[in-house]
DNA sequence: TTTTTTTTTGTGCACGAGCACATAAAAAAG
DNA sequence: CTTTTTTATGTGCTCGTGCACAAAAAAAAA
């Protein structure tokens, strides 16, 4: 509770005997100043501690910010209108600092799209940019144009390991693989097969969600498994009478399943053809919070969720940003979000979150 | 991507051929306006769409908040030291908006100390309070001085219901006993009795605690329970040779006992009490990850941690009335944090982004 | 009408930092 | 020992808003 004022540029000047403006010169680098008398400031930034006001700063620097994103489609995609929330929540907050949101969509499962569009984002010129690459070629080529530009890259929700310098705010993808392996184990109770099903193309293409397939296996292989895990891929399944046809000839070729691993949020397409085979008393997990999920958990349909937070992925994505844009520190690092095990006793506390209006700070 | 300017207090001037004061006054309802000036500035601002930029705002007021804590000591209750990481990073942030926390501690399980430091911290003249009220019946008169003083106050961890006006951010108490008995219905699969312990004092006067108990026994009311429930509690938890005797007398005369519900962050002692007394295949269920916690979360000794967030609780605590000091906006409400059951395959996710310095904004 | 009072409107400085430019001091060249 | 060049240091304006005070206009009193 001491009574200490803030230390000012003005400070230190008046305690060093020199006058602002040279403060600010070995405040920021920018040389032109005499050997001792550097020496002499810098003791008494030591001394006093100064430490900037942003406030003004920003006030002064006058400087406006475009931070550029290249995430797939809301349109094709429920999933990705939850990052949305959380990029506009955080430039609510951060907009008065100058900071400006450049949006650029691509269609999901759509290389083309990806490459137009993240070509139109470097024309624009951006001084941030975040981005989920869905595709891990194209990606690629996409990192590589990017580099040149010297600016801060974050990625959300495909952590592209093999560039280990582009920093990434998301799930840990295996792991969540390994979770799901000991919610089943909890809940099957060593009794039937496991059914990993990927619902979407290109499963080779997408790493994460091959690391979500490898945390499952490994999960069990440190046991004696007394789980048989089949591997199913189904392009189609917004065709609900397709998938369920195509989900009848799995259980007529295997009668043992207990358990059925959606590897994303499309949990809720699946629990409509079971609707329609009948079958109830399977264990479903799948992941993500999207309204139609959350319904299916409440109603008994889906039993767990797993939520890798997609809304907080944006939020962060874009708040570090500009954290490394306003204080152009690159503290920019990866950093895997909590995967939360979601019921239908904690799922509202989940919903309210993500709709309450945050801290505008 | 429109390229419009953010509008300024002159650009209003401008427009409606007035000087910026004229504008201010009207901005700020300061009155000394002519009405039908005032008329056609209302309609220039709807029309242009003034939003005042905070950052000019904060630096042009140049004052300084202090906001009160009073909250009990990290040294007698380790969960205590979680919210301090909240609210650190909070001040962090806010620091340049003028913002200064007083910190008030009591100890835990005294009375007096609470009164003496909430008579400090109303001494101290503060703009807004943080509290967490421990204690169910002093905290009433508190509320009551407090009220008359009109500054922003909010409450963590302990909800009193009764005064709906303070508002509260922190864990829906009820529904975290639910959710424990949603954790042990699907782990302990119909077999053997769950003891609910309260490892603590004066329980009858902490309604959090009594909510969890009623939390717990309701879930297994609606369906047909398969479960006894026992109810106990035990004040001199920190010493583990008379808590090893009294769980060895529980456990003398109730020999079915599968499950232990721990209604606090204390589910380490038991576990200690526990490996005395060679028990190794009950179902544990505690609350909050304490290191001591996750450690044994990791061991498998303990088999589900429900998390309450009190580093979050901590963080938007501050942030919301910062908020509401800086917009002068009441937009204190309740908001119940979403409660994570953290088992050994997340734990680390959990821990890491609580040390993870998060975006200082 | 003139003077006084009241109401309305305009102006200037402050907040703290950034940056351009002016001035002063020291070093190099004449 | 000047003059020129280089280096070092100081000053003043800017950002957008808030607020005190000055100025002007209108209304009331003389």
């Amino acid at each position: 509770m001491s009574k200490k004022k803030r230390i000012r540029i003005k400070d230190i000047a008046a305690d060093a005997q020199v006058s602002r403006g040279t403060v600010d010169r070995v405040l920021h680098n920018r040389g032109r100043v005499a050997p001792d008398v550097k020496a002499k400031i810098d003791k008494t930034i030591e001394k006093l501690g100064y430490s900037p006001n942003i406030i003004a700063s920003t006030l002064a620097k006058n400087k406006e910010y475009h931070i550029a994103t290249l995430l797939p489609s809301p349109d094709m995609d429920n999933y990705w209108a939850l990052p949305q929330i959380g990029i506009e929540r955080a430039l609510k907050a951060s907009k008065d600092f100058g900071i400006h949101v450049d949006q650029f969509f691509y269609i999901m499962e759509n290389v083309n799209s990806f490459k137009e569009q993240a070509d139109l984002l470097i024309q624009s010129n951006p001084d941030a940019i975040l981005l989920s690459a869905e595709f891990y070629r194209e990606s690629l080529s996409f990192y590589k144009k990017v580099a040149n530009l010297n600016i801060p890259l974050l990625s959300i929700n495909t952590h592209i390991p093999t560039l280990e310098k582009v920093s990434y705010i998301g799930q840990h993808s295996y792991q969540s693989g390994k979770l799901a392996g000991r919610i089943f184990d909890i809940a099957l109770r060593n009794k039937g097969d496991i059914l990993m099903l990927h619902l979407g193309s290109s499963v080779d293409n997408a790493p994460h969600i091959m690391d979500k397939e490898r945390g499952l296996s490994d999960y069990f292989q440190t046991k004696t498994n007394p789980y048989n895990i089949l591997k199913e891929e189904f392009e189609d399944y917004a065709n609900i009478d397709r998938l369920t046809t195509f989900l009848y000839n799995i259980f007529e070729s295997t009668k043992n399943i207990a358990g059925i691993f959606v590897t994303n949020s499309r949990s809720y397409y699946l629990v409509q053809a079971l609707e329609l085979l009948g079958y109830h008393d399977l264990c479903i997990v799948g992941f993500d919070l999207l309204e139609e999920n959350c319904q299916l958990l409440k109603n008994g349909k889906i039993d767990f969720l797993i939520n890798q937070d997609p809304i907080k992925q944006g939020n962060l994505g874009i708040l570090n940003l500009v954290d490394s844009l306003l204080y152009q520190r690159s503290n920019l690092k990866t950093l895997y979000l909590p995967l939360d095990i979601v019921v239908a006793e904690n799922v509202d506390l989940y919903m309210q979150n993500e709709i309450e209006t945050f801290v505008t700070l």
